[in-house]
DNA sequence: CTGTTAGCGCTTTCAA
DNA sequence: TTGAAAGCGCTAACAG
């Protein structure tokens, strides 16, 4: 394990010289670096990158907080992130969250202890003020979620809009009794949702039913059991706005197997435009959410946070979601117009 | 920012003693014990990580390699080791190698530049003689891949077994033409799919037809395509094995959109056992892959490569799989006995 | 353009 | 049971 100063001797030169080549620093002699060059070659020598982060304060590590990585969604977020981050010279360290907000604070230590230069929320499980002293100790951005008290970054989708969107269009199928599906119930990210969903129903002037509201609906499973408790209110919904892929797809392959003809007996949207919704049949009407250019600007803002050093702004950057017409909400025959 | 001195200031005390308080060294009194821990905590200090890797030569940070995260496969791996690092008090750090061989390379370099303590591979996209020489800088462990060169642990599954109980199955519903869809070309783990599959038909007396293989399968997209490659053939087969249940899911998507009934006119069976199996009609029968012990075992080892030094030592841990039996290769009536 | 020197914050001999 | 001092490998004033 050759050292700095190995290189340094092996050149007859000195540990400064050497590490102005490492780093590419002006004021060196064409003729110097060669040598320079030749003898880290020559030594196999790599720079040892603790004493670079002790001496420079600079791990070239993000933390990036998600709830779990097996949710389709947060997996093209850390697979996107992880190319961003390469692009940039930073390695990810993968933290789940599990919906628990000890563990997040306890990964809110890494940032303490100077293990990353910043770290990216995907998922927020503990209030504001619970995370806002780490701001002392290097810059958090959040991505995707959002919180009305944080004053840091926050890059984000239009969340309001996508379920505004979604819910318009079954309106627009001319149903009226539309029951809804939330995920986690601290997410602001289903509380914006839930708010364009209102919107547009009162837009129709519909009165939002409570009995229609399932919330916590998080796998394909939780679809199969509100199925089951749609299905036994004495009125039940004719439409389901759910969100995620995962429920809508749960809902439909258990109202086929009860012979509840999916749209025509129950229309269903989805979230999120993930492989399944191609897969099902019908074909699953759903949201598109730009996952990608979401990872790649929080990871951009999160690398001018680290060199700026102001971390206490806040700034919003929101893109807009897509809805996808599929077989769930329409017939066939329209579905192919 | 406090560091260590600070606290040996404010407890009246040496650097040492405050270092032998946070490492649970013996010899401190319970009464110097108690200054220091109230002015650390006085002083929210918390011990530089740099410094101490610096100090030490541990990162506490393991580099896991996958091909990409999004395939529900790594994802779950990603998952499970994420969980297991974690109660182990080490982080992961994710990478990404894109299937490709120079990406993987380029990783290889955390473990020369000390910035983790090992490297679990979860795919290998270089010959073992490049990856080899790594070993001078810390452990290597292989993870569900496999590789005959490699002198280091490998902990797998019984994939030659997987191949093979499939296949039987398929043949013990009476299938003779049965197509085989495999991943990537160089994968060890495909490769001893394949052994398994042909030694399950040459038991039957059966001899492979490469006209049925299809290499490189790896999406529903490329299921689709599989379909249609299937139906042109003169002989188009009657049943199918694949890699993955995406790919078998995509050709059960198609096949019913092109009125070709699963099971009856094309049995198929997927691998991994994915969500998707239970929400595709037919469900789709596939093999179970232990993915949480492997990845637990792997992390195990790993942390035991470590701390013993000793990284150049062959050593095999196998799981094994099972198969799943479902809608897509047996009649609904069969399958629900 | 190059070298000397002083640390970054921590752990660990060694001596008391 | 405690402390002084050395040094992990590197970068960056500063001086020349």
């Amino acid at each position: 394990m050759s050292t700095i100063e190995d290189v340094a001797k092996l050149a007859g030169l000195s540990r400064t010289t050497v590490s102005r080549v490492i780093n590419n620093h002006p004021y060196v002699s064409e003729e110097k670096r060669k040598l320079v060059m030749e003898a880290m070659e020559r030594l196999g020598y790599v720079p040892n990158s603790s004493a670079r982060s002790l001496r420079s304060q600079k791990t070239e590590l993000i933390a990036l907080f998600v709830p779990r990585i097996m949710n389709p969604f947060f997996s093209q977020l850390v697979e996107s992130m992880e190319i961003a981050a390469a692009e940039h010279n930073y390695q990810l360290i993968i933290c789940q969250t599990r919906y628990s907000s000890e563990k997040e604070l306890n990964y809110m230590n890494l940032l303490k202890t100077k293990q990353v230069d910043g770290v990216i929320l995907a998922s927020i499980q503990n209030d504001w003020e619970v995370l806002e002293p780490f701001l002392d100790y290097g810059p958090i951005v959040l991505c995707n979620e959002f919180d009305e008290q944080a004053n840091v970054p926050s890059v984000m989708l239009d969340q309001v809009h996508g379920g505004y969107i979604a819910t318009k269009h079954l309106l627009e199928q001319g149903h009226r009794r539309i029951a809804y599906c939330r995920g986690s119930t601290r997410s602001n990210v289903a509380n914006h949702r839930e708010i364009g969903f209102r919107k547009a129903l009162s837009e129709y002037g519909i009165v939002f039913d409570e009995q229609y509201a399932f919330r916590d609906t998080l796998h394909s499973e939780d679809g199969r059991r509100v199925f089951h408790r749609m299905l036994s209110l004495s009125e039940p919904p004719t439409a389901v706005f759910t969100g995620s892929d995962e429920v809508a797809a749960g809902i439909i392959s258990e109202a086929k197997k009860h012979g509840c003809k999916v749209p025509d007996h129950l229309a269903v949207v989805g979230f999120d435009n993930q492989a399944i919704t191609q897969l099902m049949e019908p074909t699953i009407t759903t949201v598109h959410q730009p996952v990608e250019k979401m990872a790649q600007k929080a990871l951009e803002v999160m690398i001018e946070k680290i060199h700026s050093r102001t971390y206490r702004q806040r700034e919003i950057y929101k893109f807009p979601l897509k809805l996808i017409i599929r077989g769930s909400t329409v017939t066939n025959k329209l579905a192919k117009l």
